[in-house]
DNA sequence: TAAAAAAACTAATATCCGTTAGTTTTACAG
DNA sequence: CTGTAAAACTAACGGATATTAGTTTTTTTA
């Protein structure tokens, strides 16, 4: 069969990753095979091994790729001089713009995480707790200045980061509201509830 | 070697699901072997098919079991005579208990469900959707009567539902907070909003 | 206590999976 | 064109998995 070229400035090893990445989110890591991974690539199984070293190779890039962005974006956040909720409000735009733009990817990294072998799932695991810790720190910060109501900031974290996270839901629901009302509605919610 | 009893008033199926579940969270379906499962038991792997006739009838007992549980519930309170919003604040702290009670079987509902074989995948699925737009129309009402604000209403059931969702990661701050004061903050924060 | 039923065990099978080995084809550099 | 390296292919292996078959042990029943 022809050899068949990526696009332009992708390698053929994103390819096989973008389509990993999409077999990942819809079989689950484990019930997804690499003959599968192959006939979405088009090509046969042993021939992605010429990319790429293992299958868990894969999980490991989409995971830290997704993971890394998520950091670098709540570094830049951290060094703005915005106020709090400010803050808050751009981080909870992120996750929503992310979960939208790289559904599959961020899925994987929500869902598939455990099946990382170590030494990544250990590293996998402090990035996540960092992050949360940071975000933490955020809301004690906003608790401080009383832009927050004296809730509990870990509870305040969960709340937030789950329902976020709830949007892989929301492709049932796309044709029925755009995702700028979408956006604007679930940060009203979380930042000042749903009672008038 | 002995038979071994099961509690009282637990069949030997029911220790198996039980077991089961607990060990699908921890691995993940696909990963779980039955083998891994009979020694959760104490028995060897062939032994369990006395008990049980297929891996996926455990997945299935475990999923409709939560399913069953959700729905009745949401029945109740339907059939109550409290406003909008107690009815809301009612469903949010059964999840939050059957999060906190029922922990492995909710975690193995809310994420192996796809593993789920036809017919009981569709009716799975069916289920859930049934729940979540009789949930909406709880708060389509609670519009309509001013008790909320003009919002989305399918935005705020998947925020609601997957906040109470991340409850998954809670063990982690068991130690620092009481489960009392978690359901009421989150409460609060879903409801009212976490600007002062 | 003897017969019947339930539930354990051992052994084995068929299937699928990730991956390797070895070979052939394709693409590109000179 | 020609030679070289990259990337495709076919064939196959070793290991794990769910499950079945057949047998033996344990428990219950009468």
């Amino acid at each position: 069969m022809a050899k068949i070229k990526p696009g332009k400035n992708a390698t053929k090893k994103d390819l096989i990753i973008e389509k990993a990445a999409a077999l990942f989110r819809i079989r689950g890591f484990n019930a997804a095979s690499m003959r599968e991974l192959a006939e979405a690539v088009g090509v046969e199984a042993p021939s992605l091994y010429n990319h790429i070293g293992s299958k868990s190779e894969l999980l490991q890039a989409i995971c830290f790729k997704i993971a890394d962005e998520f950091t670098s974006h709540l570094e830049r956040v951290e060094n703005t001089r915005s106020g709090n909720v400010v803050k808050i409000e751009n981080i909870i735009r992120f996750h929503i713009c992310m979960m939208l733009d790289e559904f599959d990817e961020v899925f994987v990294a929500n869902h598939e995480w455990k099946h990382l072998k170590e030494p990544y799932l250990s590293n996998f695991l402090n990035q996540r707790r960092s992050y949360e810790k940071r975000f933490v720190a955020l809301i004690e910060a906003g608790i401080k200045t009383k832009e927050l109501k004296n809730i509990n900031p870990y509870v305040a974290v969960l709340t937030i980061l789950s329902a976020v996270r709830g949007l892989e839901f929301w492709q049932r629901h796309k044709k029925n509201l755009g995702p700028q009302v979408l956006q604007d509605d679930m940060v009203t919610h979380l930042l000042k509830g749903m009672i008038k």
